[in-house]
DNA sequence: CTGAAAGCGCTTACAG
DNA sequence: CTGAAAGCGCTTACAG
């Protein structure tokens, strides 16, 4: 009934640290964020009195005061996607030692979402920034230019000198696949995508172009829809494809989720695989060799993109310049029995 | 070169708006925070000042002068199990609205874990909290004493008066379809579970139950192991269990994922589910319904598990006592092909 | 309905 | 190596 303001009871701060510590605010404060600075004693006093108090310092003071904090922001499109969770789980495992925090956003593939996080977070003042790709819209873009702290892009490369980026590219890995499957004598090879956010078009573009190198590229045969990915939707398109034209003897998904859903089809319409038809997919998620055939796939290391990416902007927001600015992690297709 | 702190050069202040709206800094704080206690024209002219400044409000220069945030911390086990990835979307998808903001924290399964993350998390001073079961570290539970914003509980269900929950009976889910499985003739049922968090255990403990219930319980048919639970785990589960004890007839899986990795491993021994074999899952994940044969499991309700606890939570945050402190959504034995 | 003052809990130059 | 003062950008009682 007696303080002013409801903070919790018994909520030390700084203040009550540097009293009991017998010493002033400031001394305290510097013997917790430059402990060298600061003679043996006075730290060790600092250093009981904040155990004693169970001293846990104010986030929002700090940051106000120092115009930095230990957050780092990270945007996906979605964490329904394992690809995703892998990467932010390794993003974690590099900053979390480090002393950083994350703040993870998810912007469904829209581009206001992505705009609105960017918008959100960086009201936060976070010491780094992990984002997903390079296209966005104009006024998210807008946000991006008036941060001043270092951002890392996932997942895309860009050329850019300006651009710090872990990735691979995505064009090559749709040619790649597509090529693999020319070769082993496919030649009405569907290409079926959802979502369509930037990465996917930009596969598409490679299976168009290996495709066309082939000379065999037939507009007709792309299948790409807005819709949201799942095992079901995989199953859907396999049946749009299939009475669209007949002639397909393989499809490449724009991801396993949509593979899966198509071989599952395959074999409620007992469709021999690759036989008949063959299907390939794309991230190398665990179901994938575990189906029966076996899904073949362009493994994506999704864990070694967080990794790469968390130590880079790791780098940055201590000062230094980064070994590179530009990270091609890869790809690797995998085949396996289902083409 | 000439301003002394490094702010990012064009960042407009409340300051700057009350100027550029011609009145004081305060009457702009209101007409943005109380927008009905400022008369018409005032709320005009800053709110054009706002627009015009491109002006965002500093978080923790709020959070520190008012003591609270709008930040909302979500604690869970895990993002690679979708049943997290599920509730975390429904908590977002009530919570993002009212204008407040997740941070997600992710435990790993460890108690250490966890109770790190709470501390640093109840240093931001959120305004809500969310987490997962109600076991904790001693360490952990003090934290949580210690705070005094709402707080409500995923996944378990608590008959204690002080607690807000939004979950159904892992002990009776777990029960129940073993009695299913015991109702279908299955008598030598084994028990295969991973992680062995206290969700799994409770599950155990209703397998226990049911089994003693009908006479059939026999410890050497738990398997439990308290590695990381995955596809390729459930394989190798399925394996020293049928190494082990040749005469079992049915394996009731903790999870999907161990469920999906049986099925696949009994593939490929050639072993026929469920007629030499049944098997059951947990969970009711989107690949399960689509296995060869469908895998039998029970479905849990978990976008539904963080629709309410996001609506429970944000009750509480506005100060009012929600309809119920305790709401169970029940589960659903989904009998399908593989048991 | 509107405003002047104090304060939230820290850090940052600047002195000594 | 240590300290007194100012200030980060807001909100909160309290007056008028």
């Amino acid at each position: 009934m007696s303080s002013r303001r409801r903070r919790s009871p018994e909520r030390a701060t700084l203040s009550d640290v540097a009293k009991s510590a017998g010493c002033s605010l400031m001394s305290a404060s510097r013997a917790l964020s430059q402990p060298e600075r600061v003679s043996d004693a006075l730290r060790e006093r600092v250093m009981e009195a904040v155990r004693a108090l169970g001293y846990v310092p104010h986030p929002a003071a700090r940051s106000l005061a120092s115009a930095r904090s230990n957050l780092v922001a990270v945007i996906i499109p979605s964490l329904s996607n394992a690809v995703f969770v892998d990467t932010v789980e390794a993003i974690q495992r590099v900053l979390m030692p480090a002393g950083y925090e994350l703040m993870i956003g998810v912007s469904h593939y829209r581009p206001e979402e992505d705009e609105r996080l960017l918008r959100a977070y960086l009201a936060h003042q976070p010491a780094g920034l992990l984002v997903t790709g390079f296209e966005r819209s104009d006024a998210a873009r807008e946000v991006l230019g008036s941060y001043d702290s270092p951002i890392v892009t996932l997942m895309e490369l860009s050329d850019a000198e300006e651009d710090y980026c872990v990735g691979f590219s995505q064009f090559d890995a749709g040619a790649q696949m597509t090529r693999h499957l020319l070769q082993r004598g496919y030649r009405h090879i569907a290409f079926a995508a959802a979502q369509l956010d930037p990465r996917t078009l930009q596969r598409a573009e490679g299976y168009r172009q290996a495709m066309r190198e082939a000379g065999r590229h037939e507009p007709a045969l792309e299948l790409l829809t807005p819709a949201v990915s799942s095992i079901g939707l995989g199953a859907e398109l396999l049946d749009q494809l299939l009475a669209r034209h007949p002639e397909i003897d393989a499809v490449f998904f724009n991801n396993d989720d949509l593979a899966l859903g198509a071989l599952f089809r395959a074999r409620q319409l007992a469709l021999e695989v690759p036989q008949r038809l063959a299907i390939a997919g794309f991230n190398d998620l665990p179901a994938a060799a575990w189906m029966h055939p076996a899904l073949t796939t362009v493994r994506t290391t999704r864990g070694r993109i967080g990794e790469l990416a968390g130590q880079m902007l790791l780098s940055l927001m201590r000062g230094e310049q980064p070994p590179q600015r530009r990270i091609d992690v890869g790809f690797e297709v995998v085949m396996r029995d289902s083409a």
